[in-house]
DNA sequence: AGAATGTGAGCAACCGTTTTCCTGAGCCGA
DNA sequence: TCGGCTCAGGAAAACGGTTGCTCACATTCT
């Protein structure tokens, strides 16, 4: 007899993915009874909810969940809107969200604006027609950046920003704690005994090279020290930045002892500088980066000595943080911060 | 009045989000009817079309996504498995996936298995639970893998294996052409006059490693030529070895005058090596590299010439080929090869 | 014994769209 | 003027669950 349908026939086995109705009848009760056995709502005879529940195992049956979205109305969904590419630095809190988020039941729908708020704008409507429960933005640069906007609806869903902020400080963001991690690196300089500490860093218009250097400077300023150059330096995120950083640096205060630098590719071209002219590092010299970029801190020689932003937890909290907006809808809204962490190795 | 459902009142803004039977009733026609002229299904006069279009766009109206596909079976979504972490190969990958189907109105689910075969069935259930259309799945190695497996319905779904093929070969897969990149970077350094090519790979063990090797091997034959140092230097991916390995390799054969590497990093590491040895890139040796990771080849000093393997392209094929057999279910199992590019800088 | 209470399970409405019929009106030719 | 067309638009049945309500029956209390 063939039976392509899953209709009435008992005993013809239901083409297809078995249904909430197919498992009922081989439960022998009602639809609603088996949902109520599957959900653990309602009252029942234990031994009803095990013929439900071996029905279950036995079609290994899979609810819908389109079907119950429709219904309850949550997707078990959230977007995560990736500004500017997904690079060395959304990638770690990229995967801190997914991993807070997966553990519950709920999925990730990733979104790669490409910086182009025309993309943006798309995917955001995507992500409102797909009925996600919140959002995740990050970007890859901790300068501020605007809020989401331009969708109807969109004030119904909770969003969180990760790694950039909001300008919006009603908004919640989750983001790096560059003062901390400046203290972190000018005490480990200071506590093995530096004073000429000179600070090598990116380009000024970045609120990160920004941050880190006038901490910095206050940190060595409340310990009575300055830079050993008197000034920062500002400049790019790259290693041929820290050479001729450095050169310039030992010409000017050849009794610098010790540079914190505002990411591991300067610090790694600042210590190819040094070793290039002699200076050993870290007995002459000592060197500090930022990013805990492993490629570079691992393969610069020394190894370096690099603080830790986090990342990963950075996303992990973000991702928290739209839970609770999500279940208990009473988020603390504001910017928090996640503390670094110092990681020591051989070039300090 | 105070009216809280969309309930029959005329006049009375619905609540919350319209759904069709809000633009129905603005337009004086039926839900079926509203349905028809947003899909272009079925005859209707202009006029009345028109009418529909109009309360869409007044009610801001966007129609349920888990509505539709309850109804059609399609989510209009994917999964993207990455098997171990979203870094450096897997990432552009991603990205040229998720290029591909934004495009269109397919959404892209991430899971993350971090390795894990547990994680792997418990994303592999999920996505199965949300009845996504296709599924891509990548590793960060081109070493082949063992198919998706062990959930039931998963045969019903259709997927595609990007950077690490299937072990089966009536899966689809879209990996790089290692022998083409090979040859590329060979006869790259013959066209400008090298003979003595030193090849310095990573570990013997991985597939990569091995290609690369065999087939630039191979291409050193076609053209009466061998390894200068007449074998080929399996070690790590490091940088590190690629400084052992460059004073080996002068030890060895000294009239070496060119380096193939396995990876950027190597030929970092070498470039690194003769620079300190005083040998002058590419005057008296040249070097190519593999992978054009750009972190790595334009800091390294002279910038690399390299073998870009065109992963954003890989992810793009795999993705097209997902969208084939999703839509046309006519798709071409097998392996299908990406091809290299060869970028030229400095080093050679 | 009859009423009050409790409990297990089914019925049916509902979530928001799509799609398949089906009706009724208008138009044509005979 | 009437039968058969075409065509616009409506009614309703899916899609696959969830849940409030009802009902029948068993138990216990007065």
């Amino acid at each position: 007899m063939l039976v392509t349908s899953a209709a009435g026939v008992p005993g013809s086995p239901p083409a297809g993915r078995a249904k909430l109705a197919d498992v009922a009848a081989l439960a022998g009760v009602s639809v609603g009874t088996a949902s109520k056995a599957l959900s653990g709502a309602g009252r029942m005879r234990p031994e009803t909810r095990q013929r439900v529940l071996d029905a279950v195992e036995a079609l290994g049956f899979r609810p819908n969940q389109h079907a119950q979205s429709l219904h309850t109305g949550r997707s078990w969904t959230v977007g995560l809107m990736t500004t500017d590419g997904i690079g060395r630095f959304s990638t770690p809190v990229l995967l801190g969200a997914e991993d807070a988020l997966g553990a519950g039941k709920i999925s990730v729908l990733l979104c790669d604006t490409r910086g182009d708020a025309i993309r943006e704008q798309h995917h955001l409507r995507n992500l409102m027609d797909r009925r996600v429960d919140g959002i995740i933005v990050t970007g890859r640069r901790t300068d501020p950046r605007p809020p989401l906007t331009g969708i109807t609806g969109l004030e119904s869903v909770p969003v969180v920003y990760a790694l950039s902020p909001s300008t919006d400080a009603a908004d919640t963001s989750v983001v790096t704690d560059d003062r901390g991690g400046a203290q972190l690196a000018v005490e480990h300089l200071l506590s093995t005994g530096r004073t000429r500490v000179a600070h090598v860093t990116g380009p000024e218009h970045h609120a990160a090279a920004r941050d880190r250097a006038r901490h910095a400077v206050g940190h060595l300023c409340a310990a009575g020290l300055s830079p050993s150059t008197g000034r920062v330096h500002f400049g790019e995120w790259s290693e041929a930045w820290g050479r001729r950083a450095a050169d310039a640096v030992l010409r000017t205060a050849p009794d610098t002892d010790a540079f914190f630098c505002g990411n591991d590719q300067i610090a790694r071209g600042v210590t190819d500088a040094l070793r290039e002219r002699g200076v050993s590092v870290p007995e002459d010299i000592a060197v500090i980066g930022y990013d805990n970029w492993d490629t570079m801190a691992l393969a610069s020689r020394p190894p370096l000595t690099t603080i830790d932003m986090n990342l990963a937890e950075i996303g992990r909290v973000a991702a928290l943080q739209l839970l609770r907006a999500i279940d208990d809808a009473d988020a603390t809204p504001g910017v928090h911060t996640v503390p670094c962490r110092l990681v020591v190795r051989e070039s300090t």
